[in-house]
DNA sequence: GTCTATAAATGGATAGAC
DNA sequence: GTCTATCCATTTATAGAC
């Protein structure tokens, strides 16, 4: 049943389902454990199919983590918009991110957890990319406008979203016996004490 | 000159190389991009005899791993033994971790940054290893003992530890420019101020 | 205990038909 | 644009000499 459906896949919808099937694969076992012949088999499309739309495996698990990258930002971006202080901001985009955890594990699972220097030589480290210094820039602007002391710049944002980055992961290992969206309010409260002026 | 430094290595001796060199690559290059004849060449010995002294490629993975861990918990414990205050206790650790960060980089590159899973199947979650767990232990004891306030267990433990771990990862990153150790002090006055009493 | 040579399997990538 | 068949390099692991 599920093969019959899946016949008449081709162009673009195609490479939408690779993609999306790399990122269950990849999320799931890690980007060495899975070869070219599982991600075939998962979505039910040939080899030639996959090097058609991607370079290679490599390109492949570029293009996945930049669209990834972007799709992080973006939340990031849609939920600090509506508010004005940093406090207000950093609690909306720890809200946002937890959310995203529970919503698409394997997407935070994939971005988070990830080595993915040692599979894309030329990527950055993953806390320069968009999404980590949009969370930086939040703080760096609260401690501007003085709603936070005075502290160096990557204290206050390992401060601010070190716990609830850190309470992500746990998640994500299954180590936590409460609810994610539970322990929100507490993570963020302790960072602002931690931070405010 | 290096060769013949090597050539008369047996034994024990050798097996230690092989664990020193088998940690130097694969905080490197990662588990999967390090392959047995990567560690026979650099460090001069023979495929045999790194089987000799280790099942496969995994059980070596696994030892190096089992004594990092072991290593750290260490570490932990010779740091927080003197003291007697959670916030001694905690400070103390982050101290120590930093200067262990500092020290032995590649250690805590393999023990922080390496996702084992992909390669070490039955591998716990490291949020539960020991030397996580006996962080954790500490601020629970603190909790106990009324010096910080009542909180969820994991918010408190990742609030105390979360943003330090993360600066180390910074750091490991090449992120930081400022020296590791000079950000101790406002890092776990953060957290402090965030979990006290 | 250590060595070399090699087996056995797998994976990424390509060629060419449709 | 998609498919199958195949090439070639690499890797883990073993066998057997020393």
């Amino acid at each position: 049943m599920v093969k019959s459906e899946q016949k008449s896949i081709r162009g673009e919808d195609l490479k939408a389902k690779v993609l999306q099937t790399t990122l269950k694969l990849f999320s799931q076992q890690g980007y060495f454990n899975t070869s070219l012949q599982d991600i075939r088999k998962s979505c039910g499309v040939s080899i030639g199919a996959i090097y058609h739309h991607f370079e290679n495996k490599e390109a492949l698990a570029k293009a996945l983590f930049e669209t990834l990258l972007d799709e992080m930002n973006q939340v990031i971006m849609e939920a600090m918009d509506p508010h004005d202080s940093c406090r207000a901001q950093s609690h909306a985009v720890a809200e946002a991110l937890f959310q995203l955890t529970l919503d698409e594990p394997q997407k935070m699972q994939f971005i988070l957890m990830a080595q993915h220097r040692e599979y894309l030589p030329d990527a950055a480290p993953i806390c320069s990319s968009r999404p980590f210094q949009s969370m930086k820039d939040i703080v760096e602007q609260g401690m501007r406008k003085k709603e936070i002391r005075s502290l160096d710049d990557w204290v206050a944002a390992s401060t601010m979203f070190g716990g609830a980055l850190r309470l992500m992961n746990l998640h994500l290992d299954g180590a936590l016996d409460r609810p994610l969206m539970e322990l929100l309010e507490e993570t963020m409260d302790c960072a602002w004490r931690g931070l405010k002026a």
